[in-house]
DNA sequence: GCTCCCACAGACAGGTCTGTCTAGTGTTGG
DNA sequence: CCAACACTAGACAGACCTGTCTGTGGGAGC
């Protein structure tokens, strides 16, 4: 929409000098969004807390809404790299997929941790709201990434599998936010996981 | 904890009149803080869809925190009653596991359903929140109910089988409520449980 | 009858929410 | 030098938040 068209020398200028009030908005945002919700940070810690204008906010991101689409949108791309970046250590796409829950489960193994972004921002969002929109690009994403693995490793029906899959993908997200166990959500989230491929892949 | 020592005609007489104050925010709470979320109705539209003044809100209940549990307490004994009245139709505990998913499932696929009420209630919980000890209690219980059926059944592990179980109930419930296919996703979720009871009971 | 108690209606306090607006500052490119 | 630009600080509006308080009314028990 705007600044796309920017001399690259200033861009790099500002950003060396400071991170530009949009990166900090988003630091900011994810930081406290993530750790305490979308519903019960306001817009003035964020901007308190990025040390940004409120009306630098909202020229950048027009509303509350769009920030924290922006948010989510921050938190797709980051796993997405995460994942494609951590899953070329694995060999087959067997072990790619437990890799998979390898590499998420130790991010909710962080004490800090506390369960997926996407289902703790939608748990109450209104219809029309943006975060909807995000948190279904992102599943979409999951269930593809599933389903392409699924079908790599020769399964028979590989979208019946990577349903299943992300169930237990779900079901470990929440678990190991809401019990005490995580570590042992995790390793028998993997274990079922490992059940399910040794049946498909029959 | 009070009232458990009226008198019978008092309180038929009261019920048949009216309900009593307490009943109708519990019924308001129950419908508005599920279908929007705990964090995004406030006590105004509470107390107004209940037709109770706000100081009766705060006589019976001290705060939203415990109208919050006392809706959560509410959500649990009702899905308590609901599973062991509807568990007897089944003869053996393998059907009584399965059973769980089939009479949780038809909830789920209610259009009107918004998932599981404890994950989203404690989705944007503060640490000492009254909701998270409601959600504990509640998990301890399926958990327990799940453990006790897998004994009954003959597990060689049954903390282990209902873990596993317990991580599919939570997927499906989730899966359910943010794609499109709640359909699918509870038919995946009980062909994984009787994968697991079948591996399990071997 | 009279008193007690539950529940009513609603004002009020003090704070927070999102979002808008004005005005000023500092840097950069022409 | 000057215009453009991104940004800052903060007042402000209008709504909503939780929670407290005052005063009223009606039914039940003594």
């Amino acid at each position: 929409m705007d600044g796309g068209r920017k001399a690259v020398d200033e861009m790099t200028a500002v950003r060396t000098a400071r991170p530009s009030a949009r990166e900090r908005l988003l630091a900011a945002a994810d930081e406290l969004f993530y750790r305490e919700g979308v519903h019960v940070v306001g817009i003035d810690r964020v901007i308190e807390h990025a040390g940004v204008a409120k009306a630098s906010l909202y020229n950048t991101f027009g509303s509350k809404d769009e920030l924290i689409r922006a948010y989510l949108e921050g938190r797709h791309a980051a796993t997405e790299k995460r994942l494609t970046d951590g899953l070329v250590a694995y060999a087959t796409p067997r072990e790619k997929i437990l890799g998979i829950f390898e590499i998420q489960g130790a991010r909710f193994l962080n004490p800090e941790s506390r369960g997926c972004p996407f289902i703790s921002a939608t748990a109450e969002a209104m219809p029309g709201a943006a975060s909807l929109a995000a948190a279904d690009a992102y599943r979409v994403w999951v269930r593809g990434l599933f389903a392409d693995l699924a079908r790599e490793a020769g399964a028979t029906d590989p979208e019946a599998l990577a349903q299943q899959l992300h169930i237990v993908y779900d079901g470990i997200a929440v678990k190991m936010r809401m019990d005490g166990d995580p570590a042992g959500d995790l390793a028998a989230g993997r274990a079922m996981a490992a059940m399910l491929l040794d049946a498909a892949l029959a």
